[in-house]
DNA sequence: CAAAGTGTTATAGTTAGATATAACAGCTTG
DNA sequence: CAAGCTGTTATATCTAACTATAACACTTTG
């Protein structure tokens, strides 16, 4: 049995920020809130959001300019969406399979909720 | 923005628990493995196993006979299914399908992963 | 009834992650 | 060049979860 990481705040908040990005709410160029800005309205630690900008900019989604701030990268949108199909397929998809399977569910009966969405018909 | 909870290592020995029992590895009547035993096997102090098996008869899925062990109740099965089902519409549907939509995926993409399992017809 | 298995409780120690606070350093602007 | 933003680093503290270890209590079985 292996365990899986824990999901710790500041990793919850790169991820934050990268779903804004993915979609669309933060783009190429633009400047993230400073950290102290951006702690005090998550309501957490200025080291906690640096973490987090750290890690995002380890991953090339942001970039720091020292006494400036932290700006989303132009392959920002590319990294995150690549990165998030990795751990679809690795990970999520299986699981929810699994649970599909152990509740004895079908693809008719998940239907409806991707219909709600938009997302039964071919790609544009 | 609000927190999920971390998976802690006791958390998840439930579910793995809950999961061989739904799966049919364990059954009604069947005794669990002992708190020593179960601890040296997936090599974690006595006192986690005993907090996840203490969560577990909580749920009312297990039951605990003094001296003897914990073994599995008769509607372990069904409190399970009721649990993950809740579980699966309130929070792993959503999330599941948030990332089918940034991924710009369709339900056609994913039918050949339901085909594998066989997952497409109807139900039994 | 003793031995050997169960679960239980308690104490002390470790660790990762987050917090609070403050001082330091880079950049821009009036 | 000073004020007021940025990010950075450091120190001390807190907490939840887990660990290690040991002693205690219940139950079965030879």
């Amino acid at each position: 049995m292996d365990f899986k990481d824990k999901q710790t705040i500041s990793t919850q908040i790169s991820e934050y920020v990268s779903d804004n990005i993915i979609n669309g709410i933060w783009n190429a160029g633009d400047r993230l809130p400073s950290v102290r800005e951006y702690a005090s309205e998550v309501e957490v630690n200025v080291n906690t959001i640096l973490k987090s900008y750290n890690q995002l900019e380890l991953d090339g989604i942001i970039v720091k300019k020292r006494g400036i701030g932290y700006f989303v990268t132009e392959n920002a949108q590319k990294i995150i969406e690549d990165e998030k199909r990795k751990e679809f397929i690795r990970y999520q998809l299986p699981e929810f399979l699994k649970v599909v399977k152990m509740l004895n569910l079908t693809l008719n009966d998940l239907k409806p909720y991707f219909k709600t969405l938009e997302l039964t018909g071919e790609k544009k």
